[in-house]
DNA sequence: ATGCAAAGATGCACGCTCTGCAAAATGAGA
DNA sequence: TCTCATTTTGCAGAGCGTGCATCTTTGCAT
């Protein structure tokens, strides 16, 4: 499996990623034009040039093709956090993660406003993007706890063993939820302004402001 | 429309709920015996007597079936709250609302047992089954709020003008919102055990229970 | 380059959900 | 009883989703 999501990889991958990067956005593309309950299956396969079946290969369900623009982000990000230097600490290594993933999504600023505005059109939509962010956040950190594990202490040496444990428990959920916390209201406020300011510096000054409040578990 | 659920009426009015209630039985016995998700509209249909199509007159969805086994419980206990005598306080005459109408759930105990099993086994509908009972504490807020209006101050006399407001803002709310913990929490404990304490029985403890921690409006 | 094996795409058939429409059945009331 | 309104029902049809067989493409070793 190899825990896809890097750009590389054989003809093969890069061809599946295409496809299905392509039935996402000719999903949102309909819906914000003529509602998500209006748009047939066929049409998103035909917009994206694929047969009606293969929709299915991609998506368990329609409603899935409206609900997140780019399944994989999530698994690159963690794959990001992995493989950046060591003597990165583990806030500065996320920090990168996002920002460079949120670099590629500057392109397809259009395709991003559309979505949100299908979403809010949509309640149940809304919910259903919502439980992929949860799941996303939750998969964040465990690989932000695989990160801290081997080196680095959480803790300041000196504490209690007690504590210790707990806060190497609690930290990456933390992280992992401040991180989600600076991208949703990142793209919020990316998507709601006609601006000029990067996407990824926006997000770095949100992470940032949160991350002020939020004390580094070394020091 | 009349706000119905009462139990009176015409032939029509009765042969309606009839079917309504039937149509629910028979979709929650099915779904407990051979899961929910394997039950189809015309096995349902058919089990309760009436055409596939009618199904659809009386439930927009089909697992709109499963979400609750009386829809209109709500709007009788609004309506027996509107009706009780006007000496009894808010909390009494909801209380002997809700103790009524669970005395009619009490000769369908299996089913509503089985209901539990439904719900418990598809989180789907289990929170459908939550969004209706939120939907169901609103328009008993309401109620509530519509009976305390003409005359019972809210608050007692020498209290300043702001906070009198909004008490009678909150009050009914909270009010909505002991009774349906009530019911969920009674539902529960009486679904659970094999037990033979009667169901408005334990609702009233349970309501009690909750009440002592809430100070009545008027004292 | 060539051929083989794995993986993906496609077409087809099928069952199920849900809707609109018109006809038949049934309760309400004069 | 006779009429009117409501309800039930069957039918046709669009759309969703799945299983299966087939065909094409890709990856790889020779």
């Amino acid at each position: 499996m190899s825990e896809n999501g890097a750009a590389g990889g054989g003809l093969r991958e890069r061809k599946k990623r295409a496809t299905r990067a392509a039935l996402a956005e000719a999903a949102i593309r309909l819906a914000a034009e003529h509602g998500a309950e209006k748009v047939t299956v066929e049409a998103i396969s035909a917009a994206a040039g694929v047969s009606v079946r293969t929709f299915f290969n991609y998506f368990d369900t329609r409603d899935d093709a409206f609900v997140v623009i780019d399944a994989d982000a999530g698994a690159r990000i963690r794959q990001a956090l992995l493989d950046a230097p060591a003597g990165l600490g583990p806030m500065e290594a996320l920090r990168e993660a996002i920002s460079a993933e949120l670099a590629e999504a500057e392109q397809q600023r259009e395709l991003w406003r559309l979505h949100t505005d299908v979403l809010n059109a949509s309640p149940h939509l809304l919910v259903r993007n919502l439980g992929a962010h949860m799941a996303d956040e939750t998969a964040l950190a465990e690989a932000i706890a695989a990160r801290l594990r081997p080196g680095e202490p959480v803790a300041a040496p000196g504490t209690g063993a007690e504590e210790r444990r707990r806060a190497l428990e609690l930290y990456p959920r933390l992280l992992a939820a401040l991180a989600g916390t600076a991208v949703r209201v990142s793209v919020e406020h990316w998507c709601s302004r006609e601006q000029e300011t990067a996407f990824p510096d926006v997000f770095r000054e949100v992470f940032a402001l949160l991350a002020a409040g939020l004390p580094a578990p070394s020091a």
